[in-house]
DNA sequence: GACTGGCACTCAGCAGTGGGGAGTGCCAGC
DNA sequence: GCTGGCACTCCCCACTGCTGAGTGCCAGTC
């Protein structure tokens, strides 16, 4: 049904439109690309594209444009992904490198991404729940308060501050304190959250009251879901370079990108850090953002998933070069919460 | 020169203009408002207010729009802040009332500020350099890996990890942390840096180096002027809303919401809880930015200003309102800052 | 002297018109 | 199965004339 002619000839429609952004014609079809036959026999492959409904006319006297099914066949099938010029991947080792905490990594994430796919993009925070425990500390401030400190194998640090009456002796707070950590140390917090929980039965009956104000808290921390919604969003800028004719697409985009619930839900499950996700068009879960596409994957170190990044555009963008950029990005801050 | 009645056009002029977004002519100027006069006095007026500046053409046979002048006459004179319904005043203390932490109270604030003026908000976090040590905690993780807890007295709370070599002893621990106290806790950040430089001096020898880092990562984080320049921003899918016509202002608008350095500038020098800083359109050091107002004051417990919180809106927007929004937003925050 | 009604004038915006051009579908021929 | 040719469609653009909102000015009135 469909020779790989047609298939030249949809992947040559998708390129011309992507960069010139108007419907192109059969004529100016063959002119760019070497497809070493006639722009009749092109209209022919176009009217069969059309009844397939890869491509549509925006009316009747006009060149095609692709559909959202054009664009999913051209990722799926059409495309091998680019490669990275040295400079770029260069570029983006350097500049993340130089993160000195979490907050930076992920400003920087954000930032880099943004600059090399000129989309909006979309860095969700790593994971509390996902990750694991590296050390948690307990210290008495003033009689009857303390802080907790938790920090977690991404790098993250989540301080609390407890009141505590009555006040606990030093001596007992270090042996809370060595407690939790022999429990929690190298767990996943929500495990670790299980293992705590019943720490309180081996104190002094005076004293239980107080330490099970701090498990209570700290499983709080452990399984503290907002932080789980924490996002980072850059290059909103890009969003007016879209512009011409696409303005009405952008006030949703606008919208969601307020809404970090549906920011989330863009960047759409765990998915691990080898895999793309690519969601076109009318295959995102929203209506109002029938013109845009999301490329999202997963990061951090290994296999493991800690959160999802990835970048929100026109559904008329460059996939190809969109798709690397989110993948090596991916790739080296995966590496570098690795090493921290 | 401007008696009574012309100020009365103008402030008509702006009233309308702002509500229905188009030139406003002397008919429907007389027939909306109480002028007790006939278009054609009206028209006089508004020749007169048009040669001083205050009020512009379009096009020759159009109404008038104000100038950033008019603007600027209407907001120093000729506007009292309507103070917000009971109901508002509501809204916004239970909202920000229930913030866990202090980036939940700027979260929740810059989305107040955003709903209530319906423009793009901007929130400065508590300015590190200007609050004051509330605490400083260092704990040791491991031999020679040491944690170091600043708590202000704006909540907010920084941690460095830090590595030392030779480790230090628990005593010589303790010993620093107590002297780190007692010199850096009430004190202003800045004050706080210069008082502990010298603290190294009092260990022994073989104990300097290790402390000297310590001092020298502490005095970082006093110093560090990145954390100053942290700012959240919120309802920027209000500049949808500015639109028809006024989207080639949303660009620079979007570019200058990227620009964490350029949104500082805008939200200007620190300005006390008390006053409202008001920039319209030229009046702002971008020239780009020419289409765009700046409502912004200074928040912070009683009269000394932690920083900066304001909205960024078209210069056509309803400042009586704004102010009033900008206004009771910051007392709010302060008096939240204040109780934590 | 200040206000008003009247009047001529200006000009953006809109609807209607018509040509040009890009692009199509179809068909006959190779 | 490909191609050249041809008739057809219809967007786009420039041009036109009209309408109405709004103005500036002037002479008259209180």
């Amino acid at each position: 049904m469909l020779d790989d002619r047609k298939l030249d000839v949809l992947r040559a429609i998708i390129e011309d439109y992507v960069s010139t952004q108007e419907p192109v014609g059969s004529k100016a079809l063959v002119e760019r690309h070497q497809l070493g036959v006639s722009p009749a026999t092109v209209r022919n492959d176009m009217a069969v594209l059309e009844d397939e409904g890869f491509i549509a006319q925006p009316h009747t006297s006009a060149g095609r444009i692709p559909t959202d099914k054009g664009y999913r066949l051209f990722v799926d099938r059409l495309t091998s992904v680019k490669p990275l010029s040295a400079a770029e991947r260069r570029a983006i080792s350097t500049f993340l490198e130089g993160a000195v905490d979490l907050d930076d990594v992920v400003q920087r994430t954000v930032r880099m991404l943004a600059q090399l796919t000129r989309q909006v993009a979309i860095v969700q925070y790593p994971s509390l729940t996902r990750s694991t425990v590296r050390h948690v500390e307990l210290v008495t401030l003033a009689p009857g308060r303390l802080l907790l400190v938790l920090i977690t194998s991404a790098g993250r640090v989540e301080q609390r501050v407890i009141e505590v009456s009555p006040a606990l002796d030093d001596s007992v707070v270090a042996d809370v304190r060595a407690r939790l950590n022999a429990l929690a140390i190298g767990q996943r917090l929500a495990d670790a959250a299980v293992n705590v929980e019943s720490l309180a039965d081996a104190f002094d009956p005076g004293d239980q009251s107080s330490v099970s104000k701090i498990v209570a808290i700290l499983v709080g921390a452990f399984s503290d879901e907002r932080s789980d919604e924490r996002i980072a969003i850059g290059g909103t800028a890009n969003l007016a370079r879209f512009g011409e004719g696409f303005e009405s697409s952008i006030k949703p985009i606008l919208e969601a990108l307020e809404e970090h619930v549906v920011l989330l839900k863009l960047l759409g499950e765990a998915t691990s850090p080898s895999m793309m996700t690519v969601r076109i068009g009318h295959e995102l879960p929203f209506e109002e953002l029938s013109a845009t596409s999301v490329v999202a994957t997963g990061y951090g170190p290994g296999e493991e998933t800690l959160a999802n990044l990835g970048i929100v555009g026109p559904t008329r963008m460059d996939y190809p070069g969109t798709i690397a950029a989110v993948r090596a990005v991916a790739r080296y801050v995966s590496q570098i919460l690795g090493e921290s």
